[in-house]
RNA sequence: GCGCCCGUAGCUCAGUUGGAUAGAGCAACGGACUUCUAAUCCGUAGGUCGCAGGUUCGAAUCCUGCCGGGCGUACCA
């Protein structure tokens, strides 16, 4: 719909500009912006291009704005009204029977209404979550997994090809201390008396994968082995165990990866060493104390960056860079990760990487993800792992499960800090923005079992919908109507948020029209519209549902 | 010290990339069930957008400086 308006100012622009009543730029070089009004006086969308003009034609923003309303065709079918207001706006006022033209739509294009293949997108690789496999994954973790598989399920709604992937941190230091860990716990079995070192995992899953360690064929051999060995052999048994783990639990939070990515082989198949030798030639990368550090540009990062530590060992970034130009390599044009936000300081270093390496600054976008908090009974609980309370992702599942938790995680932009309340998660009531939502549909759908009973034709076909006139039904259509603008919009900005706000305001509007008006009335001209209109709301409620990855149940 | 993010109603948060009179929910107070699900709805009240300047037709939004909070500042990831 906005795309109308916009092209509707196009056509102004060109026809001011032809008759020269004004010094106007061509318009198809112009990004012209449409929004919706707030206010119903400032009719249904409004565009600023007058105001944004007025400096180059060099006129009164107001006066240019008559002169382009003028070019404004108003006719009956599209375009009511057209009207200047504030200090140039030019306000829309699209007809009655325009938006009620959106329910057929709807109606045909059913669970496709809001995607739109239309465009060319560049092809992403998407890249969340990628926990190291030391661990089960926390609620942190959580929110990662499902902003990163909504925002997958978002961009595909628009058309872009994307490509989700984990990648798995399978060498370096976190595998080590993993190693260290279990020796550990094997020691202690074995009845050695130790004392755990710091900085180590603790959790009691490593005991038990000593446990089952100590239990494999070989396993007792292993305490026999020197330190180092039995450390490796150690980690090689644990980590893909808990992968094993932290991949089931993705599975039972509905998420599913493209591809599984580790980094042992940017290793294994020399990819760290080269990029390393890339920089050295494009004079990024030079010795320095026996190390190896990428030379930072004053505006990119606050100082160097070490590569290849004195050791010989490639640092995380080395690895990184590599991984980064890997994917591109795969021919992807914009990438995308979602990180920690603890890890904010570090994307001027990968960007730096990449551009040293010869691609655009944008062919990376970080997005940043805060830290949650669990609440119970309006009291934070402690995130440490020492406490070990409650901070896998597993236990809130079992205890909220996936629908809660998925659309919970979605109610704050990302880069905003969280409190999820365990309460307020499972409550059943409108404080419950899940429940609320979840509720519109099973609503509607109860409204066509009824319906189904009492042997109402509930057919769909071509209902009069003038029979639809009061100021709630408009306005319910209309924002029925707003659906693909805000997932074109949210997927623009990367901010799958917006789509869990946009469901709770439907949701409003529906309980509100709901409570005063009955579907199922006498007047059989009335009925068939509404539940043509009902029906609509339904499959608008089932696609926003589906993007988030929640269920959108027949009855709660 | 330096860098990044944040500061909006008592609480939790939106605010369409600089637009018109700053919005929701919760909590508080007052109402609505003989109905297609009250897991719902309606109403009242609530603000110096941290503070002070600047940029311009116009600022919660951009710039500068303070105040307050979080994070980072590794040859860890």
């Amino acid at each position: 719909m906005k795309e109308l308006i916009r092209q509707l100012v196009r056509d102004a622009v060109y026809a001011a500009r032809k008759e020269k009543r004004a010094d106007l730029p061509d318009p198809e070089q112009l990004n012209i912006e449409v929004s919706r009004a707030k206010d119903p006086k400032h009719g249904d969308y409004a565009t600023n291009a007058a105001l944004a003009l007025a400096g180059q034609a060099r006129m009164k923003p107001r006066d240019l704005a008559h002169i382009l309303a003028t070019y404004v065709p108003e006719k009956n079918d599209i375009v009511t009204n057209v009207e200047v207001a504030g200090p140039g706006f030019i306000n829309f006022f699209m007809a009655e029977d325009l938006w009620r033209q959106v329910l057929r739509q709807i109606h045909r294009e059913r669970d496709r209404y809001g995607h739109d293949a239309s465009a060319k997108r560049p092809r992403v690789l998407l890249e969340f979550v990628s926990a190291n496999p030391t661990g089960p994954l926390h609620v942190g973790h959580g929110r990662g997994a499902a902003v990163g598989d909504t925002l997958a399920r978002l961009l595909k709604s628009q058309g872009y090809p994307v490509a989700t992937e984990y990648y798995v941190n399978d060498a370096g230091n976190q595998m080590k201390i993993l190693g260290r860990s279990i020796v550990f716990r094997l020691k202690e079995l074995a009845g050695e008396s130790i004392v755990f070192p710091e900085k180590h995992y603790v959790g009691e899953y490593i005991r038990d994968l000593a446990r089952d360690l100590l239990g494999s064929p070989n396993g007792k051999e292993i305490l026999a082995l020197p330190e180092d060995a039995a450390v490796e052999k150690a980690a090689e048994f644990a980590y893909p165990r808990i992968l094993e783990g932290i991949q089931a639990d993705l599975h039972d939070f509905g998420v599913a990866y493209d591809s599984y990515f580790f980094e042992s082989t940017l290793h294994s198949e020399g990819l760290v060493a080269r990029v390393v030798q890339e920089l050295r030639e494009k004079g990024k990368a030079e010795d320095k104390d026996g190390a190896v550090w990428f030379v930072m540009e004053d505006a990119e990062d606050e100082k160097d960056r070490v590569l290849i530590r004195a050791t010989g060992e490639p640092t995380y970034f080395a690895a990184d860079a590599a991984y980064h130009k890997n994917k591109l390599g795969r021919g992807y044009d914009l990438l995308i990760d979602l990180w920690g936000s603890d890890h904010h300081g570090y994307v001027p270093r990968v960007k730096a990487a990449l551009q040293a390496l010869g691609y655009p600054d944008d062919v990376l976008s970080v997005l940043l993800v805060q830290f949650v908090t669990l609440v119970r009974e309006g009291r934070k609980i402690s995130m440490s792992t020492r406490a070990g309370e409650f901070e896998t992702l597993r236990k809130v599942l079992d205890e909220v499960g996936p629908d809660a938790a998925r659309f919970f995680f979605l109610t704050k932009r990302c880069d905003s800090h969280l409190d999820f309340d365990l309460d307020l998660a499972k409550k059943q009531s409108r404080d419950n923005p899940v429940y609320y939502v979840q509720y519109v549909h099973a609503r509607i759908a109860s409204i066509f079992r009824i319906a189904a009973e009492r042997g109402i034709d509930a057919d769909m076909t071509d209902p009069d919908l003038s029979a639809l006139s009061l100021p709630e039904e408009v306005r319910l259509i209309k924002h029925l109507a707003d659906f693909p603008d805000m997932l074109a919009d949210a997927a623009e900005a990367l901010e799958p948020h917006r789509i869990t706000f946009y469901l709770v305001d439907l949701a409003d509007f529906f309980h509100a029209y709901y409570h005063d008006n009955r579907v199922l009335t006498e007047d059989a001209r009335i009925k068939k519209a509404r539940l043509f209109l009902v029906e609509a709301v339904r499959q608008v409620v089932a696609n926003g549902l589906a993007i988030l990855g929640v269920t959108a149940p027949e009855r709660m």
